[in-house]
DNA sequence: CATAAATTTGCGTGGCGCGCAACTTTTACT
DNA sequence: AGTAAAAGTTGCGCGCCACGCAAATTTATG
């Protein structure tokens, strides 16, 4: 009954993950090829030969297995920040894993931009989305508080900071998402970060805003 | 079929509207009272003396009517703002728009604060709440760049900056949840609004973050 | 008041999530 | 290796839910 997380896995395991992961691909698949509606449970257990019984014991919806990858993501973005060197910023150093492993990915496929929108823009969907994205700002800030020193002190920033990195990245990608790809996604995080990271002058200062900056 | 939103709506919209609102107050008392998942659309239907198929005329699941006084609350933010002076700057104007009127709200019931975290934190209403929070987003957003001026410049900015003050309030509701209220929800938001608006140096700079302190 | 427009309602359908109780596979221990 | 326990899978059944459709009812308009 070791949960042992270093230990080199066991059978059981093994296979959980394989099907965990399995089902949530082919969940995407399906839902981009035949349009989220179109898809039932049954269509998905079926298509990794498991019954949708199974499927129910991974996922509690075809929603959640569809954006499972948001969170899985995330576990690299903390093992990125694990290996940031440790002279660097804490700032510096959580920016730099998230871009990074975002830039692992690659700037997202242009041509599947509308698939894209119609599956999270998709109500069901959208909810589970945003789950996924609060997990993964909880795993963010516990990143954050393991690299900076857990303590109650410091509990509440690191959570709004990663809250203020997740607002980057989704701001980036929602502004992806609704301009057909043609504003790339990578350089919008990496302005959105910065400009974040300089505090609200930056926000008001570049454009012409109404009230003259000082 | 006129939708002129000055005049002084008839009664067909009036009703609309208190049907609306009997409905989530009726989502939110029964989910109080009972537990989400004891309630059921019936119950929420006949509680305002509707049929079942009406309710869901007006919200696509019992989730949604639960959460809807979020985004309702965001229509007092944006006319909130719309009365800031006009020589206030943009950040001053939204922050002061946004704490007037959850001040006005009062500091949330300490009382109810499990039967709040029992009810947010619930996998099928923490979407709704999240989707909510999105929709709030969005409005602000709206708002923001109707006061600084519309332009394709902006528009990012102004999603960026919405969603840095939501982020500063779903944190210290957040926290506020998961202190059984000991910290008040106000002064939180207060603090990390003005963390936000420095930028990163505020969040890495008053704690012992890199160098222990003690 | 008559007629058009909008809203409510009942009904039917397809689907879903999960508790439960076998059944099968993996693991742990001698 | 052999066996018992632990963990995972599956079929079944139940209650519930969202929504399309079309008929009935209510409100608006000239």
């Amino acid at each position: 009954m070791t949960t042992d997380p270093v230990a080199p896995l066991g059978l059981r395991e093994r296979k959980k993950r394989a099907a965990r992961r399995a089902m949530s691909e082919a969940a995407l698949k399906l839902a981009a090829e035949k349009g989220v509606e179109q898809v039932r449970v049954e269509d998905i257990a079926s298509a990794v030969g498991v019954s949708p019984r199974t499927f129910n014991n991974y996922f509690s919806s075809k929603e959640e297995a569809i954006c499972s990858f948001v969170v899985e993501r995330q576990e690299r973005v903390r093992e990125a920040l694990r290996e940031r060197p440790p002279g660097e910023s804490l700032w510096e150093a959580v920016t730099t894993a998230t871009l990074e492993t975002y830039r692992r990915e690659g700037e997202p496929n242009r041509d599947s931009v509308k698939i894209a929108r119609s599956m999270i823009l998709h109500p069901a969907v959208h909810g589970e989305f945003l789950k996924a994205h609060a997990t993964v700002e909880r795993v963010l800030a516990e990143a954050i508080l393991e690299r900076a020193g857990a303590g109650t002190e410091n509990a509440l920033n690191a959570r709004l900071m990663a809250a203020i990195v997740e607002s980057a990245v989704k701001t980036a990608f929602f502004n992806w998402l609704t301009n057909d790809g043609a504003e790339p996604f990578l350089e919008t995080v990496e302005v959105l970060l910065r400009e974040a990271s300089a505090g609200v002058p930056s926000l008001t200062g570049p454009g012409p805003v109404k009230s003259p900056k000082k």
